[in-house]
DNA sequence: GTCTTACTGATAATCATTGTCAAAACGAGG
DNA sequence: CCTCGTTTTGACAATGATTATCAGTAAGAC
């Protein structure tokens, strides 16, 4: 294989656009919902501009991504630097809030090792509905 | 609302045939594999009958169903009964093992709640390579 | 400015899953 | 066993999120 000579990062407008937007919430959106959004706010940014810039991001640690249960990716920036952490994300809005829960971690890794399965990977996300949802009595 | 005609199941070669390769295997597979495993053993089920009997047993807690990174459904056959529980799962075979966790709901419980958020639910699956496969070195 | 190369966006393609609907199969009752 | 109202089936179209294409655009190094 070729020594693949280091990939550039370019910044965009468009880049430039989509973290604008993301900073601009810290809730979980869909990358058509981020793509509406920057629309609706006059950027003329494309869909799959929009999937490529959030996947990169994925990627390198700035955003969260979580899989809901029909498939569907969300996006929200993340607020918790590098480290591992998990969500307590609402179903309704999308606001979400930090979790940490280092015990589990640990827990995950014996128990994986105890059935003999190596390179351990673990999902956990606690999803319902946050209190203003719940007080405007959606859902 | 209508006082709902209370839903009968009938008993068909398709469904049949679906149960049994679902007896016949402890692994975690989309219901198109299962489908083509079923066509394989000589069975002519259509693709959408298996959808539908997979979803149909899953939302009847027959079979365990999870949801992977890409998106896609996977099901296997149910060993814990009614019991909520959780999986160990090999990324490579679809082998896995029934987890039992219940510090696990008490503590999502009680975060939750602390947090404002009612209506809870909650994701959590581990996923590794298991034994078998590390030893072929798949992957 | 010039030039190389990554990036963009309109659009087509992919792929798992769901919808459609006429034909076939259940199974209760006779 | 035969009949009949329902449920189920399966071939195929449709959906919807995501990805691939590819010609044109624009970073940014020099
Ligand atoms: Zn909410
Ligand atoms: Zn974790
Ligand atoms: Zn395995
Ligand atoms: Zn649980």
């Amino acid at each position: 294989m070729t020594p693949s000579p280091a990939p550039q990062q370019r910044m965009t407008k468009q880049r430039a656009a989509v973290l604008e937007a993301l900073e601009a919430s810290t809730e979980f959106r869909s990358a058509q919902a981020w793509h509406d959004r920057l629309r609706h706010d006059g950027s003329t940014v494309g869909l799959a501009t929009v999937y490529r810039a959030l996947q990169a991001l994925a990627e390198s640690g700035d955003v969260d991504a979580v899989v809901t249960d029909s498939g569907e990716t969300l996006y929200r920036r993340c607020e918790a630097g590098e480290e591992h952490h998990h969500h307590l994300r609402c179903r309704l809005c999308g606001r979400a809030e930090d979790i940490d829960m280092p015990e589990f971690e640990r827990w995950a890794d014996r128990i994986a090792s105890q059935h003999g399965y190596s390179r351990i990977d673990h999902t956990v996300e606690l999803t319902g509905v946050c209190e203003a949802c719940a007080a405007e009595g959606r859902g």
